[in-house]
DNA sequence: TAGGCCATCTGGTCCT
DNA sequence: AGGACCAGATGGCCTA
């Protein structure tokens, strides 16, 4: 029966087609096999629901043959009125498989270019204050973050001198959601707590590292298990109506009693490392477990190893097509896997910018 | 279970 | 025609 009504449709299905300057021997449907762009290896594995929809669609000829029909009854169908307008083109059964060939890849190159704009946010992720790779900011809350970022330091090269500490935290963490905003807070105020033991013998004031990127001689354990003062969920160190609970320390820089940033030591120094502890990032904790093992959130500056400068610079408008899907134009310590203190954060444009 | 976040599909629009 | 981009819809996953 099928048979018999396939060899009395294809004819005219294939004589349309010609019509219409469309083989029906195109080779659309066995590039669906060859097609680069067509869903493949794992596209195939894909359990959404729109690519196995799709597939059954590709993989069902009943339809197409119901659509033929149909066209072959519209055909006869001549005493209706004709409608104005532009004909529609019929969907002859090789334009019904073009098209989902064209969607199938439509949807292929939709999956790349999201594909690429989630590593761009990654890279992103990489060189704002916070980065973890287990406990992901969100993509709101990157951009966020990036953007305040980029006004604080902006302000600081404005001003010329650093803000203190929580006047930093507070630029950075403007219009982000709570459980970011402690995240930084609690970020810097780790970091900070590091840089008076390690760099300010008095103890008694913080002070920003003399070199404008110093590296940091080891990575800091930032895990939630190595700040004695955080308390899970307590929101200790919330910014907002400058509420830090237990977590804050009364010897940082807070009210009136701002270091004097304003020294020679500063000149051209850039914010102060930051360094993400494992804690206040709600629903993004992928791996609990990972908390101990986690210890490599830190920022890292380094500007006085220029020579990663050319790597840096070659982030560009054009860096995430250049090297084709999901690669962007970052050099390998930039890419997981490396010890954060390995990356060249992009401050050393902004440091060897105002140094030429 | 509700809410947040995310990946994917899909159709529309604009541009080449 | 086809690609890029966008926004809406949908469903999955995770956490509080």
């Amino acid at each position: 029966m099928l048979s018999r009504l396939f060899s009395e449709v294809l004819p005219d299905v294939q004589r349309l087609a010609a019509d219409w300057g469309e083989d029906t021997e195109n080779e659309d449907c066995k590039t669906n096999e060859d097609d680069p762009c067509h869903l493949g290896e794992d596209d195939l594995d894909d359990p959404q629901e729109g690519s196995s929809r799709a597939e059954s669609e590709m993989a069902g000829d009943d339809d197409d043959d119901e659509e033929a029909e149909e066209e072959e009854e519209d055909e006869n169908s001549g005493d209706k009125p004709k409608k104005r307008g532009p004909k529609k083109r019929k969907m002859t059964a090789a334009r019904v498989e073009r098209s989902k060939v064209r969607r199938m890849k439509a949807n292929a190159r939709e999956r790349t270019r999201m594909h690429d704009l989630n590593s761009a946010l990654d890279n992103l992720r990489k060189v704002v204050p916070c980065y973890s790779k287990t406990q992901k900011l969100s993509k709101i809350e990157t951009l966020r973050l990036a953007k305040n970022y980029i006004l604080a330091l902006g302000e600081i090269l404005r001003n010329g001198k650093r803000p203190d500490v929580v006047t930093y935290v507070q630029m950075l963490c403007k219009g982000l959601s709570q459980p970011t905003t402690n995240l930084v807070a609690g970020c810097l105020q780790l970091n900070t707590r590091n840089f008076l033991t390690e760099q300010c013998s008095d103890g008694s004031r913080f002070h920003m590292p003399s070199s404008p990127f110093s590296v940091h001689p080891y990575p800091y354990r930032c895990s939630r298990l190595s700040s004695p003062h955080y308390q899970p969920g307590s929101g200790a160190l919330s910014l907002r109506g400058h509420a830090y609970g237990p977590g804050y320390e009364p010897g940082f820089p807070a009210g009136g009693t701002s270091p004097d940033y304003s020294s020679p030591d500063y000149e051209g120094q850039h914010s102060p490392p930051v360094c993400l502890n494992g804690a206040g990032l709600s629903g993004r904790q992928q791996e609990s477990s990972e908390s101990d093992r986690n210890y490599h959130y830190s920022m890292h500056y380094s500007g006085h190893t220029t020579s990663r400068l050319g790597h840096s610079m070659s982030f560009g408008p054009s860096g995430a097509r250049s090297g084709g899907p999901h690669s962007e134009n970052i050099p390998p310590p930039f890419h997981d896997g490396h010890l954060h203190h390995d990356r060249a954060p992009p401050y050393e444009d902004l440091n060897a910018f105002f140094h030429n």
